[in-house]
DNA sequence: ACGCGATGCGCC
DNA sequence: AAAGGGCGCATCGCGT
């Protein structure tokens, strides 16, 4: 029998995302509806829990699934077995997935216009009902808001109003639910359960207790960054201000400077002679001069600012050297300004040349250093007051997930934004990454859909396939690559990397002009289209399956069609894919299907002891390593947890298993492989330290001081 | 003041 | 014939 049902709680807070229960609604199938406060609601859930024949159906019901385990703990494992059992069913999820069946849940492919599908419960019932059930959201006197006055208070003193609000949509969600399995037989299902329903309803589960752990930052670490990027910032400022590239503007009450695109536009087209790098004009079509960091830096000369950078900051050090006060970003402008002069002279190039390469070089580092101040510096902040909690999008139209509020799944690598994060006392931060997951997941698609694949072979060989594709380049054998490489080997070292963007880059239907900048941007490998080419014949060649594999999507795609993909491993249906994100699909999504399941094993781990992989009937009561960690980040192929320090070793350790037990389930033909390191805060380059065979806290390795003599 | 499109950029 | 995908988030400029 299905319930629906809804809960009503405090305020959620930052910093307190599953906030204090106050009542819960329900609604049964037929259509009476009931009103609980918590203590009437908790004894009668935990029975509810216990029959095996009810089905929980919410809207958002990850919210309401962690609103009750926080108001009683004892219920958590039997909502996990709940949700293994497939008896949790939340309508926002289904509306997901069959959203993305009908190819909606991506931009449109042909246009690129954003959909904006929203996926709220009014939202669900207007489309589904053509009713409008959004009420007054604009009351601030709403009851909606104000459940926490409640608290406590017997329903039968409840004013009318609140009782209404709480009851009126009850009945939604079982209704949406039918709706949803109505349209599911429309398009040819069977029964009400949605491909691939069941484990993106436990991963939006498992991903939301991670936004409810939320994440720590370190008071001094985040105010020393924020003191080195506000001086860089005035320092760029004072150089770009000079240039007239900035204007003033007023902003809350607050003066700030901005750019003037258009007097930055018209510097660029005078440092190209008149035939600046132009964008691709949106879908209007009209371009205009591009303004990227990669246009405004590579526009000079790179030895005559290099020359002015050594002559800058040999001057800084001179001015140290005597003792003088730090230079102001103002004189520092003025110095940059006499050095053009020299270079001018220098190099033969005229001084205002130079000074504009000088002014497009300071804009292109300005936007950099403006993004870590006014994106991650205000969240790293708030980290040294309350734990960050990022929401998680279970589902987006590739089958990943997204992060935002703020969005942790990008903070930059390089910046010292990542090294902010710190776990809590007595914890420390795990990380485990997949190895080249990507490709796994590729070979184990290309093994179904061609029953053969030479790269599934080279992976479950034990081979490095960046390593395979270098060897196979250089007409070497696999072993000589492996002795170049142990040897310190250049060109060793040049291929590999260039086969890195090659694996990773044309899978997805990359060409071979896009390569070129991909190739460069992404792994510092430099290449003619002429070349990148050639190097996709190499990639065809070394793993022929490949060719089938783009042929495959070629022939589903012919006259820019479109067509609807069947998520090998998953059965998960994204409608309307061509074949870049056809080809992309496959297995980004798969990658994605597969740290789903294992994130949620982890997570049963983590807060139960055990999971399926870890059972009673095995080990007892000897709770998995696992217990008392906390998984806090997904970033795609990698989680990042806390772990109790008495037991990272252990607790590391199981995470890398389960995290391959997880991944089996849907790559079981091809070898997958972890790389796993603790530390005592968010190291990207964290690796593996033993000491006496225990698992140790990577650290960074002390940078040489530099002595002035 | 606010919304929106274009642009740009971070990550995997 | 040729084709990275796909997120979130920031700024700038323009229109209402």
């Amino acid at each position: 029998m299905r319930l629906g049902i809804d809960t009503e709680t405090y305020l959620i807070a930052p910093g307190n995302v599953a906030p204090r229960m106050v009542c819960l609604t329900t609604c049964d199938e037929d259509g009476e509806v009931g009103l609980f406060t918590r203590d009437e609601a908790l004894p009668m859930l935990h029975a509810l829990f216990d029959a095996p024949n009810i089905e929980f159906v919410a809207h958002h019901a990850r919210f309401d699934m962690a609103v009750l385990a926080a108001a009683d703990a004892a219920l958590l494992p039997k909502i996990m077995r709940a949700y293994d059992e497939g008896r949790v069913r939340c309508t926002m999820l289904r509306e997901k997935l069959l959203a993305l069946a009908r190819g909606e849940l991506a931009d449109e492919g042909d246009t690129g216009v954003k959909r904006n599908i929203k996926f709220s419960l009014a939202a669900c019932v207007q489309r589904h009902f053509d009713v409008d059930i959004s009420g007054d959201k604009k009351d601030p006197n709403a009851w909606r808001l104000r459940y926490s006055e409640l608290d406590n208070v017997p329903v039968s003193d409840w004013p009318d109003k609140a009782r209404t609000y709480a009851l009126d949509d009850a009945r939604w969600p079982l209704a949406v639910f039918d709706a949803q399995t109505a349209e599911l037989l429309a398009g040819g299902g069977s029964g009400d359960v949605i491909p691939d329903e069941a484990p993106q309803t436990r991963a939006a589960f498992w991903l939301y207790l991670a936004s409810v752990r939320g994440v720590r930052t370190d008071v001094v670490a985040v105010n020393t960054l924020n003191e080195t990027l506000t001086a860089e910032y005035e320092r760029i400022n004072a150089l770009v201000k000079a240039a007239d590239v900035l204007r003033p503007k007023m902003e809350k009450g607050e003066m700030v400077w901005t750019k003037n695109m258009a007097a930055l536009r018209e510097r660029v087209v005078s440092a190209y002679d008149g035939n600046p790098p132009m964008t691709g004009g949106g879908k209007k079509g009209v371009p205009a001069v591009a303004t990227d960091r990669d246009t405004l830096t590579s526009a000079a000369d790179k030895k005559v600012l290099d020359w002015i950078d050594k002559q800058e900051q040999e001057h800084i050090a001179e001015n140290a050297a005597k003792g003088r006060p730090k230079l102001t970003g103002e004189q520092l402008a003025l110095v940059l300004r006499e050095l053009c002069c020299v270079a001018a002279y220098v190099f033969e190039v005229p001084e205002d040349r130079v000074y504009n390469w000088l002014v497009l070089a300071a804009v292109g580092e300005r936007s950099g250093v403006e993004k870590l101040l006014n994106t991650y510096v205000p969240v790293l902040l708030d980290g040294t007051q309350r734990p960050i909690n990022p929401s998680f999008n279970e589902l987006v139209g590739s089958g990943r997930s997204s992060c935002y509020n703020p969005n942790l799944q990008n903070p930059p690598r390089k910046g010292g934004i990542r090294e902010c994060f710190i776990p809590r006392p007595g914890y420390m931060f795990a990380f485990c990454d997949y190895s080249f997951i990507e490709l796994c997941t590729l070979a184990q698609s290309c093994l179904e859909m061609f029953g053969e694949s030479a790269m599934a072979e080279a992976i479950n060989a034990g081979l490095d396939p960046h390593l395979d594709m270098a060897a196979s380049m250089l007409s070497i054998s696999y072993e000589e690559a492996v002795a170049r490489k142990k040897a310190g080997d250049k060109q060793i070292a040049e291929y590999r990397q260039l086969s890195k963007a090659i694996n990773f880059g044309f899978p997805g239907g990359l060409g071979k002009a896009k390569f070129v900048e991909y190739a460069r941007a992404g792994y510092g490998v430099t290449l003619t289209e002429h070349e990148a080419g050639r190097r996709k014949e190499d990639w065809y060649k070394k793993w022929p399956e490949m060719r089938l594999y783009h042929n495959y999507f070629g022939t589903m795609t012919l006259g820019d069609r479109t067509f609807a993909l069947v998520q090998p491993g998953s059965g998960r249906i994204r409608g309307e894919v061509g074949f870049c994100d056809g080809s992309n699909s496959v297995f980004q999504g798969r990658a994605a299907d597969g740290i789903k399941r294992a994130g949620w094993y982890i997570t049963q781990e983590c807060y139960l002891g055990y999971s399926k992989y870890w059972t009673k009937a095995e080990h007892g009561a000897q709770k998995s390593p696992l217990f008392g960690s906390f998984v806090e980040l997904m970033l795609h192929d990698e989680l990042i947890l806390e772990v109790p320090e008495g037991f990272a070793h252990e607790a590391t350790l199981r995470l890398s298993e389960v995290m391959i037990l997880g991944m089996r389930e849907v790559v079981p033909d091809v070898k997958v492989g972890t790389e796993f390191a603790i530390a005592r805060r968010w190291y990207k380059g964290a690796s593996p330290v033993y000491v006496d065979g225990r698992l140790a806290p990577w650290e960074p390795k002390p940078v040489a001081k530099v002595v002035t003599p």
